[in-house]
DNA sequence: AGCTTGATATGACGATGATCATGTGAAATG
DNA sequence: CATTTCACATGATCATCGTCATATCAAGCT
């Protein structure tokens, strides 16, 4: 049975992680304290430990949450063929909307290059874990092996997404920002009827 | 005329700036303190102001440092004709070799996804030149309108090259992301056959 | 030679942040 | 209703780090 103390606890625990998983998508691996989460959840600093293990725990949990929240949004079951899922992923992806909102977007294109610096053990391999499973779910397979074709394509795609993604958020220029995006998007459908 | 006290100064200073070019590549933004960038350097920490404004100069200056030192390596003009001179890039880059050498890398790939969290002010600016030079640099023109379809393919090949590269070292199976580097190479030459 | 300048060293200060020990009040238990 | 338990708050501790004031010592100048 779920008691009242129990459920404010969960309460609190998703409240942290839901507030974790912004700041970790905005402001990268260590820049955010715990202080300044624990404050977004609406509580004091101190009973963190209460929650999770240490920071490093923090951020492996909160990585998972992000993935788990966000990966609905791109991958849908509901297209007549693939070439026009992935038209469809593509434009949802390389979009100005997600480029402007990274703390509620794609956690991978989110932390790509702070990964291999970071100093939290265990994170590196849940990133892994998340780029890979993304691959198969891109590709619509549960194993290479089932359709070794959709996953080398899909492979390629995840790549100029992110890449896409990031360069967009990088370049100030709004119109050649948006250019970025748009060109991605045309060489994401050339990848795929070549 | 050069005195050996500035010939000395402007020795440190290299040293810091190659000191800190690696580490702002290997360890991200913040990560590296200016005490091991100076102890790298061979210098001691207080000094470091006498050589810097301040942490965020450095960084900028750093980032600067290490795309002068980089590009060169992608970017040359021995080539007979420019598929065959990005085949030669995309080879160039996504390399397990360069995927293994974070620290001697492309830093625009190295600092991808943590651009826009920096709070250096200046350090975006930065960033947003070099990307934009880059791409005309890939494409050997000197502005979008002198051949607007060649940048246009030289931005998607950036994105799928930087894309590519933070995959393969995000991934922990070795054959995978020997795999990922492959597939981006084929699809960097399907990109610009058409 | 004596004075000045400048490159670097030493050490301190203040801020921030992770972690932990202890306190508090309300819910659960008998 | 008394007692225990637990979610959370408060506050302290210790380490790290950026910055700066001051010291040192050798090179340059008169």
């Amino acid at each position: 049975m779920q008691t009242s103390r129990a459920i404010k606890k969960k309460d609190s625990r998703h409240r942290i992680l839901q507030a974790a998983s912004k700041r970790l998508r905005r402001e990268g691996l260590d820049r955010a304290s715990i202080a300044t989460v624990m404050n977004d959840a609406g509580l004091t600093h101190g009973t963190f430990n209460a929650h999770f293990k240490n920071k490093d725990d923090l951020t492996i949990e909160a990585f998972k949450y992000s993935l788990a929240q966000s990966q609905p949004r791109w991958v849908k079951h509901e297209d007549r063929s693939w070439q026009q899922r992935v038209r469809r992923m593509a434009a949802a992806y390389l979009n100005p909307t997600h480029r402007d909102h990274k703390q509620g977007g794609c956690p991978i294109a989110a932390l790509a290059s702070e990964v291999s610096s970071s100093s939290a053990k265990g994170f590196r391999q849940s990133y892994s874990d998340g780029v890979l499973s993304t691959i198969l779910d891109i590709a619509e397979i549960g194993d290479r092996a089932d359709n070794p074709e959709k996953y080398d394509q899909s492979v390629a795609l995840l790549a100029l997404w992110i890449g896409g993604l990031n360069l967009s958020r990088n370049v100030d220029d709004n119109i050649k920002s948006d250019h970025i995006l748009k060109v991605c998007n045309q060489a994401s459908a050339r990848l795929i009827d070549g």
